[in-house]
DNA sequence: ATTTTGACGCC
DNA sequence: GGCGTCAA
């Protein structure tokens, strides 16, 4: 909603906005158009994003609207992305990085804090960043007439903090230098929040804005959480967080602490049920992705009221319009990241003027992607009648050339999903390209290769089932060695394969302990400007505000040199043949050390037999919590099949994945290091299993609808 | 007539 | 694959 982003990249274009009531505005004609983006001196005035451009000028007459540019015909906003862009470049420079959405960014700092911790921690530093001491820190109690920032400066560089707390405090050095530097390359702010796990950043990097950072210290989520309305916390904002607070009572964070698992479990499901009661602890298991690309890009528009298209012809051309912008982009995609997408997909929303079936949604329709802006529009329209047909039902018959009385779409979008990065191990697209006589450019060339490789869908009105049948196959002739694209040897790609590639050492570890599994997450996201906030006296000139990036920095603070250490400790059951062929409870060291620890955890959504750690835990909790899982729950009943560890009771290899030491991993052959690691972490719990099932009722719990 | 994106869960 | 939810 509040997507300042948008302002802030107007206000870089046109400096002179700066300090002036400022709104961006899309489209203009209907009322002076719809707000999406509103400055904080604007928003002193009562101005909403929720306005039209007309009536903002009511209560602010002196706003400055600015215009979304338009292209098309629509809204383009391509410069936010490439704004988005530019920071996410920034911030992944620290550690692994998630790109949430155009403007909000989550980062996984726990290596760069733990190498900080190390080698250069906040107690011995001489100079303290002056933008780190700004960093607001949850239950920092500074008491009156005490230096906010001298207490912080305390706090960052505690040398007898726990140290959980420690890494946190390397994180806030980590995100301030951070935002600074996008500051200085980008002119852009953004605020932060600094946690243990995304939620929680999530959460702080919203407490103060804008362009300021907040830190969840371990011991102050607790108390964070007990009085916080439910509806904040992410996910909670909708439909769900209405029934919490309706069905069940529960107006804060807190409240949930009421509701045992299996009851939220019987009430939300076996996997939102987790969810909740793990959130209700601020546990996540949720992993900083390590993503900077978007997975998918779509193209749409509305056409409310009088506008809606009322005849096939200005559907199509729309959907021209629409599919150039996303063949557009798609080629970018290609020439920037190399990247292919494998599949289109059409949206629409009509009304129908009808009897008894009105009420019919317009169905959704995807056929493999072709590339080629032609190619595009043709499939996309020809998904479309395909839904119409559909949507009209028998209703049908009559016109579908001219005006007509009966039906009128009100949006239409096409998107691209599937996108995978083009093989790149031999290289030998590449080499094919580029040695081929006939391809004068990188980018004619590849079109060319998509186009030919890719199974032509039907145009006219056959069934596309069929269509979806026939996977693209591309062929790579030819091996061996890579040249390189000319220009477009991109650095993000490289990133990604990178990050692609990259093992956490962390999430491979089953170890559920709070002590060893805490994460730190920062959460920064872009935020105000020197005269929005008027709490930094100090702040640069130029400065743009928005929401920038949310970057959430999550430190699972169980480091390598802890791992190492335990794994010389447990030398005697660690080796891999003795803890699968044993089945002596002795094979699980870690669990037994640290059951004070492990029992009051529970593991984000998992497989059954599964546990997973958790990324940060409440000590503050423990007596609330249920002693130990019951034996069902420990989960030998595998509704997830996918799984080939599986807790098989007596026998030869019977043995519980929860007591795998995460230190074995480490002494499996590289090559299948990486398979096991998937096989440990947290998995959803598929609910699949029909309700009037014997097995499932004895296995699930019963939903009460 | 709050637009235009985008991610993800369920079946 | 298609639909629904949630969010920026």
């Amino acid at each position: 909603m509040p997507s300042l982003l948008y302002f802030i990249v107007e206000q870089r274009k046109q400096p002179d906005l700066r300090g002036l009531p400022t709104a961006v505005v899309q489209y203009n004609a209907w009322k002076g158009g719809a707000l999406i983006a509103v400055s904080y001196e604007a928003r002193k005035y009562g101005v909403k994003r929720s306005m039209r451009g007309a009536e903002s000028k009511q209560v602010c007459p002196q706003i400055q609207l600015v215009q979304v540019p338009v292209a098309r015909g629509k809204a383009d906003l391509s410069t936010y992305r490439n704004a988005g862009s530019e920071v996410v470049s920034i911030l992944s420079r620290k550690g692994r990085c998630e790109r949430a959405s155009i403007d909000e960014v989550y980062l996984d700092l726990t290596d760069a804090a733990e190498t900080m911790l190390a080698e250069a921690p906040p107690e011995i530093l001489e100079v303290i960043d002056e933008e780190a001491l700004k960093s607001h820190v949850l239950g920092l109690n500074s008491e009156d007439g005490s230096d906010a920032k001298e207490s912080v400066r305390k706090w960052l560089c505690r040398n007898d903090a726990d140290r959980r707390d420690k890494l946190l405090a390397c994180g806030a050095f980590i995100v301030a230098e951070l935002r600074l530097q996008v500051l200085k390359e980008t002119e852009f702010t953004c605020s932060a929040g600094i946690a243990h796990n995304k939620i929680l950043a999530k959460l702080a990097s919203g407490m103060n804005k804008p362009a300021q950072q907040t830190v969840v210290p371990f011991s102050s989520v607790k108390v964070l959480l007990d009085s916080l309305p439910i509806k904040k916390m992410k996910q909670l904002g909708g439909k769900l967080g209405d029934s919490l607070q309706s069905d069940l009572g529960v107006n804060t964070v807190g409240d949930l602490l009421q509701f045992s698992e299996e009851k939220l479990q019987e009430r939300y499901g076996i996997n939102t049920g987790t969810w909740l009661w793990n959130i209700a602890r601020g546990i996540s298991g949720d992993e900083v992705e390590g993503r900077l690309l978007p997975k998918s890009h779509g193209s749409g528009k509305t056409f409310p009221g009088p506008q809606a298209l009322k005849t096939i012809a200005s559907v199509q051309h729309w959907l021209h319009e629409l599919c150039e912008e996303l063949s557009e982009r798609l080629q970018l995609d290609l020439d920037q990241n190399k990247r292919i997408a494998h599949t289109l997909v059409l949206h629409a929303t009509a009304y129908k003027v009808s009897d008894s079936d009105s009420h019919k949604k317009f169905p959704s329709k995807s056929c493999p992607l072709r590339y080629g802006t032609a190619k595009i529009q043709e499939d996309a329209l020809s998904l479309f009648q395909a839904a119409l047909r559909e949507y009209l039902g028998s209703y049908t018959a009559k016109m579908q050339g001219s005006q007509n009385n009966h039906w009128g779409i009100t949006s239409l979008s096409v998107s691209a999903s599937k996108i995978v990065p083009i093989p790149s191990g031999t290289a030998s697209i590449t080499k094919y390209f580029h040695g081929h006589p006939s391809c004068s450019s990188t980018k004619q060339s590849q079109n060319n290769l998509i186009e030919e490789a890719t199974p032509v869908p039907p145009s006219g009105n056959e069934s596309y089932s069929e269509v979806n049948v026939t996977k693209p196959q591309i062929e790579f002739p030819g091996e061996e060695t890579m040249i390189k694209y000319a220009e477009t040897s991109s650095d993000q790609l490289e990133d990604k394969i990178d990050l692609l590639n990259d093992q956490n050492p962390c999430c491979s570890s089953t170890n559920q302990a709070c002590d060893e599994f805490t994460q730190e997450t920062v959460l920064v996201s872009t935020s105000g400007n020197e005269h929005c906030s008027g709490m930094n006296q100090s702040q640069p000139m130029k400065n743009y505000s928005g929401e920038e990036s949310c970057v959430t920095l999550s430190m699972p603070s169980f480091n390598r040199q802890e791992q190492k250490r335990k794994a010389v400790k447990d030398k005697r059951t660690c080796s891999i043949l003795r803890f699968f062929k044993n089945q002596d409870p002795s094979c699980a060291p870690q669990k037994l050390e640290h059951v004070e620890n492990t029992e009051d955890v529970k593991a984000p959504p998992l497989s059954p037999g599964i546990q997973s750690r958790s990324n940060n835990c409440l000590d503050q909790n423990r007596s609330e919590l249920p002693k130990e899982r019951p034996p069902e729950d420990a989960g030998d009943s595998n509704v997830c099949g996918s799984f080939q560890i599986e807790h098989r009771r007596g026998g030869a290899w019977s043995y519980n994945i929860d007591e795998i030491d995460p230190s074995v991993i480490d002494e499996l052959p590289p090559e299948i290091q990486q398979e096991v690691r998937a096989w440990i972490r947290p998995h959803k719990r598929h609910n699949t299993v029909k309700r009037g099932s014997s097995i499932a009722h004895y296995f699930l719990p019963t939903k009460n609808t």
